[in-house]
DNA sequence: AAGGCACAGAAAAACGGTTTTTCATTTACT
DNA sequence: AGTAAATGAAAAACCGTTTTTCTGTGCCTT
């Protein structure tokens, strides 16, 4: 019986037909643009079609085209630092972000989609029969793209696979993060910094590559020295706060600090302002990802955090899409998407 | 065309029809339980199904049941603390956790799932044709489940729905907050703690109040005067100092903590620490919302925390599971299911 | 003027199940 | 024994699309 209502007054194919006047054939080829009708005819199809609010059946649709509208959506993979205190942390807001964008633009696709973390989960997805999948922020040779490459399935990856042909990694969507990096580096020196020093998040994402890519164009265009430390160990707020302890303890000390991560940011500003020195007149801290729910800092004594709004909806959003049209079989719009960034000045880089 | 491959070899139940020697519709019968057939039949279908792999295309179901197939998973309400850095955090390894638990269920069930976190999209999700919900930690007088009651479809929600009739909160998972903070309590007495203070979640979600009347109750069989503070507060963090320091300055200090967030333990870890008492020695601290993955503290230098395994992966499939019989007419097995939790007891509380 | 050819659109055949109806058998009852 | 009821299984109808095949037209060729 199912739940029993059946949907009563869903409009149907045959009732748009009935409206305009013709088949229901004719409304199908109408709609996708697939058989041969006069212009006169689609127009009109289409114009009923929109005032009944007519959506096709995904079910129906599925059903004959022979795929399940399933995609799958991997975040938060194995490179991502776990295993200790909040260190796991710094991608649960992005990646929620990501998930439920990319949820909500799934279904308005007529797709569904499966979360998914564990590297393990990869071949269980594709014997359940999975159409695609995104996968965010992937590793060097990612092994989830492998596996989907090899099963002749399409993939959309957030951020680009390093060391591995294109071929196996020809549609992505990206922000681009050497730009917005040197935005941030730009602003910097505009407020006044003179050495700006760079705390990395751990190598393999492309963004970390890009990131750094833009910061020693940056260096060498204005003539600045490269300091930059990348983060690696598995307690990245120990490993944060000696970083930070080294860069302050310079001779020539930096009097700006650029993090990747937004909680890395937020312990350089505890350890700067621990060691007494102001934020922003003495040092200035900025912070690439960003959640502008989550930086406003007032209240907790510290000052907002200067971010970069690197517009997760958006980018989930046209991945889902473009993993979409693979799936319906036509070629993409673009094969790669980038999503604007835009910096997001606060406090902490606000040098009077 | 699709993506083109139309699953080749994929056994129907044409298949199993034939290698049973029966009709398709006896298949389906046998299958769903719902026709009339002789146990012979019906078990000589079930075999050869499982010894071909017979998986019934979802498709092709939900055309001719007429539901979706798409249920809407709500996580993170409005009553989450958000809006200050880290303090929008608590909740999203939990909800992480739930809901990739949850959408590997659905899947399993034959179900897709939407995440979503806005309480303004519930009736978009409405419109698109959802088939229920699952709402986690749902505030009092939830207004996601209020429309979807009103809509006639079914909803679990996970932790009960507080301040509303029965009949709309007929079908929930929850966890024994009550028992587990008494196992809590218990534990710290049996590690020698005489006074232990209680720092509480923000009231609204059904667990907070479930663990604080533990708390009383013990308290009345144990003798001990109640000494609990709720976080009201944005800054939860600041919130949390500013508690810690009036518990630690009481004459008659407590000698244990015990937390519902986990981020709030790991802040008083801190405070207890900074104000030059020793964690377990001088005070026990343990946290009720855990995340193995997270509470295991080495390397910073803080003890690791004891806290409690809440069981998210199993809530959620339950949930899932209780859900999709509801989408299929089906009275499920129980209406109310408790997960059992349990305490893991580390360092923090480790007193000799 | 007959044959061929685009063109626009309709009819019919999938797609893979479930549900309803129908049909043969047994079994039960008077 | 004869009819009614219960049982087991098959046949047929249906779910809402897409895709494939078919039917008219009117126009152009030769």
């Amino acid at each position: 019986m199912g739940s029993g209502l059946k949907r009563q007054g869903r409009v149907g194919i045959r009732d748009v037909a009935k409206a305009a006047g013709v088949s229901p054939t004719t409304v199908s080829h109408a709609l996708s643009g697939k058989g041969r009708i006069s212009k006169r005819t689609r127009n009109r199809v289409i114009e009923k079609a929109e005032k009944l609010g007519y959506k096709p059946n995904r079910s129906a649709q599925q059903l004959v085209t022979g795929n399940s509208g399933l995609i799958a959506l991997y975040a938060g993979n194995s490179s991502t630092p776990t295993g200790r205190l909040t260190s796991a942390l710094p991608d649960y807001p992005f990646i929620m972000n990501i998930a439920m964008s990319a949820s909500v633009e799934a279904i308005e696709q007529g797709l569904s989609m499966a979360l998914s973390s564990q590297t393990s989960e990869a071949s269980g997805l594709l014997q359940m029969g999975v159409d695609g999948a995104v996968i965010v922020d992937p590793e060097v040779k990612d092994p989830v793209n492998e596996e989907f490459f090899e099963a002749g399935l399409p993939v959309v990856t957030v951020g680009r696979v390093l060391g591995v042909p294109e071929e196996m990694n020809e549609h992505w969507v990206d922000v681009d993060h050497n730009k917005v990096t040197i935005e941030v580096l730009e602003h910097l020196k505009k407020r006044g910094a003179k050495r700006v020093a760079v705390i990395s998040a751990p190598v393999g994402p492309s963004y970390v590559n890009d990131s750094l890519e833009g910061y020693k164009a940056w260096c060498e265009s204005t003539g600045q020295e490269p300091i930059f430390h990348t983060l690696e160990g598995r307690d990245y707020e120990q490993e944060t706060r000696r970083v930070t302890k080294v860069l302050l303890d310079e001779k020539d000390r930096p009097d700006a600090i650029f993090c990747h991560l937004q909680p890395v940011s937020v312990e350089v500003l505890r350890a700067v302002i621990a060691e007494g020195l102001s934020v922003p007149d003495e040092i200035m801290v900025a912070t690439m990802s960003d959640d502008n729910k989550v930086n406003n800092l007032d209240g907790s004594g510290m000052p907002d955090l200067t971010g970069c709004n690197l517009h997760p909806e958006q980018v989930a959003r046209e991945a889902v899409r473009m993993l979409a049209s693979l799936i319906a079989g036509e070629e993409p719009a673009n094969r790669h998407v980038y999503v604007p960034a835009e910096i997001t000045a606060r406090e902490s880089t606000n040098r009077k």
